[in-house]
DNA sequence: CGCAGTCATTTTTTT
DNA sequence: AATGACTGCG
């Protein structure tokens, strides 16, 4: 077992085998968590002969899941069964067990947030609302806000008069519909662990809880982890408050600053060594996050040398910054950089499409983390909605959403009968048997009758039929493959292709999980619908392209990070409050302390925003970060070496000094040093006086 | 009902 | 700029 703790300095092996009271783990960035988090699970199963299954470990994303598993079963050398999984996840199970409690049926459906929006549109439209006020992104979030506690829906009405009318309705929709959205996900579950019982029995199961990314938990959350352990107090969580990046899905500060109150006797270990960044990135790190009131408050330190400074560009407009982000991944991959040692982050969606366009002229591969996600593609949600009707005894967001896509001459009129019917029928295919007898139009009749018939079909083949075959059925017989043709004459092939693409993917799934029938499609639709961003990430040799939230977790040796405007990161719907703000400046936190070893920052002047340009000026958080640090990079001159190759392993080893100290000129950043012992010429780079030539011996040595 | 043309909205971040 | 919703005609 002490090999375990060998490589581990002494707060991480404190923390890996502290197992008296409640234990709160405030690791840094790059501190190295999720090696205490695996070689504690590890140390669990090892020493202290937990039963590896009865052992949570809730992660943030699935793929996170996925990887900690791999690690905790690379340290024990065989398969272990932890449950690892998100909270989501982790109710899901929960409520496919136990659904019936809480008046579900264990088959249930989850839906979306394209699912909510659709619903949330219709219900908005019915009731005759202004659509300008009631629109759907916006009603939606309030839902969210109301379900997770963070208002009611009576204090609402001062700026949605019929809020509680809408949120009613809709909670109403979703129980016919058997459906759970996210956020009910959450409490259903934390509803089922306040039956005495299943609360006893799952806190008795588990022998030992841990959570990772506790900063960005909320309050459901919070009393899901304390259902599960408050008398044993047999819990670990693990958080860093400075990445606190989800207050606006409910994330709750307070989680993490005030556990020891929660906890009674609860221990905390803070993890303040980072071994991710190099000095000037990790000193930027610092600088900007102590403008931050809200913080329990600890500074980082690395033993890494000083690195390369960050390297700014101010761009004359939003194009030219894309090309500067192009043309420096061009040099770095020449000097034998890899292509997925390096990441472009962003602070929103929209700004990815230049970056993308300069890669391309440039003939640099790359993926894109996020932004449309392949199930949230409209073919994909189409043929899933197929599936979905066959499968679900009632649906009626995906019967509607198919009812005439592909166009088969069922129009508003027809849809709104429908609608009525289903108000009183329990079943989709019924409703539409009821609907066919009701129409007077041939036509129409015959082309509902059809519908039925292909439900029907695809209900029978469902076991007959392989996965990958039964999608492909789906395809050609709903007529969605011409559809598809007609109507998109430009992009019919690939969007085809992604159909093909869904049909091996629940082939893959099938032989994985060894399910098939009902039960896979079941079970395939929960965990596409759970799916996050990251866990699309390739493993190829790709530039990795990102917005700032989807990096989090993540490290890469080269970072850009693009778009510092003031509106756009901070972005402007942040900048009324001061915690607005704060969150904007951790969000920044969490991209530079991505970068291992070289950090580029970019601006630009001018920028296009709803088909427009307009002229910006250049984040606050640029001011914050020291600017000796800072080297800005010219437009023409050419750019100035890459300080030998960029390779983690350099970053390790490499002990000639980076950062010196000068009686007159401050502190600089060593460019090059020829000779060596004291009568070393070191040629460094000092912010108010930029490139000097001196002698070693008059140069003290900071890094 | 379908279509073509017009209008309006989008861009905060996501399980 | 680009997508989607809406409108009025055939």
């Amino acid at each position: 077992m002490k090999e375990f703790l060998k490589g581990l300095n002494r707060e991480q092996a404190e923390a890996v085998l502290y197992f008296d009271s409640p234990l709160l783990i405030l690791a840094g960035a790059g501190s190295g968590k999720t090696r205490v988090i695996t070689y504690k699970i590890a140390y669990m199963i090892e020493e202290l002969k937990y039963k590896p299954e009865r052992i949570l470990a809730v992660t943030f994303t699935n793929k996170a899941a996925r990887e900690m598993k791999e690690r905790v079963e690379g340290l024990v050398g065989s398969s272990a069964p932890v449950i690892v999984s998100t909270f989501h996840s982790f109710c899901v199970r929960l409520l496919r067990a136990h659904s019936v409690r809480v008046g579900y049926q264990p088959n249930f459906l989850i839906l979306d947030s394209d699912d909510k929006k659709r619903l949330l549109r219709e219900i908005i439209r019915d009731m005759d609302l202004d659509s300008e006020l009631y629109n759907p992104s916006a009603i939606a979030s309030v839902i969210s806000n109301i379900k997770n506690g963070l208002y009611s829906a009576d204090s609402m009405t001062i700026y949605y008069d019929r809020i509680r009318e809408i949120f009613e309705a809709y909670n109403k929709r979703l129980k016919e519909n058997n459906a759970f959205d996210f956020d009910d996900l959450l409490i259903y579950g934390r509803e089922l662990l306040r039956d005495p019982e299943l609360q006893k029995r799952y806190s008795d199961f588990f022998q030992y809880v841990l959570i990772d990314e506790y900063q960005d938990t909320n309050r459901v959350q919070y009393e899901i982890a304390r259902a599960l352990t408050k008398e044993k107090g047999n819990i670990c969580v693990v958080g860093d408050e400075d990445q606190c990046i989800y207050t606006w899905r409910g994330a709750n500060i307070d989680n993490i600053l005030s556990f020891e109150k929660d906890f009674p006797d609860a221990k905390i270990i803070k993890l303040e060594k980072n071994y991710r960044c190099t000095k000037v990135i990790l000193d930027a790190a610092n600088a900007v996050i102590e403008n931050n009131k809200l913080r329990k408050g600890k500074k980082l330190y690395t033993d890494n040398p000083a690195g390369e400074p960050i390297r700014l560009y101010a761009a004359e407009s939003d194009i030219e910054e894309a090309n500067f982000v192009s043309k420096t991944v061009k040099q770095f991959l020449k000097k034998g950089v890899k292509p997925s040692e390096i990441a472009v982050f962003y602070r929103t969606n929209s700004q990815s499409r230049v970056i993308e366009d300069a890669l391309r002229k440039e003939g640099i591969s790359y993926q894109i983390v996020g932004g449309l996600k392949f199930y949230e593609r409209k073919e994909i949600k189409d043929i899933i909605a197929y599936l979905r009707v066959a499968l679900f005894e009632k649906d009626t967001i995906s019967l509607l959403r198919i009812l005439n896509v592909p166009k088969r001459g069922l129009g508003s009129a027809v849809e709104k009968k429908l609608k009525e019917i289903l108000e009183k029928e329990s079943s989709n295919i019924g409703a539409l048997k009821i609907l066919s007898s009701e129409l007077k139009m041939e036509k129409q009749k015959r082309a509902v009758e059809d519908l039925v018939g292909t439900i029907e079909e695809i209900r029978e083949k469902l076991h007959q039929l392989k996965p990958y075959d039964l999608i492909r059925f789906i395809v050609v017989s709903t007529g969605y493959e011409e559809y598809l043709r007609k109507e998109n004459p430009e992009d019919w092939e690939s969007r085809l292709e992604n159909t093909k693409e869904l049909g091996n993917t629940v082939q893959e799934f099938s032989e994985r999980e060894k399910l098939e029938g009902e039960e896979l499609y079941l079970e395939f639709l929960s965990t596409i619908t759970l799916s996050s961003d990251q866990d699309e990430i390739e493993e190829e040799e790709k530039v990795t392209l990102m917005t700032v939230h989807a990096s989090k977790g993540l490290e890469f040796p080269v970072v850009f990070i693009t778009g510092l405007e003031e509106g756009l990161f901070p972005h402007i719907k942040s900048l009324d409050t001061k915690e607005g703000i704060e969150e904007e400046r951790r969000l920044f936190y969490v991209a530079i302390t991505r970068a291992k070893r070289l950090l580029a920052l970019s601006y630009a002047k001018r920028r296009r925003t709803f088909g427009s340009y307009r002229d910006t000026r250049k984040s606050r958080f640029l001011e914050e970060i020291p600017p000796y640090l800072i080297k800005e990079v010219k437009k023409r001159e050419s750019q100035p070496a890459v300080t030998k190759e960029i390779s983690v392993k350099s970053v390790q080893k490499e002990k000639r000094p980076s950062l010196v100290f000068h009686k007159k000129f401050g502190k600089g950043v060593v460019r090059r040093i020829e000779g060596a012992g004291e009568n070393a010429k070191v040629t460094a780079f000092f912010a108010n006086y930029g490139e000097k030539t001196i002698v070693m011996k008059f140069l003290k040595v900071l890094g």
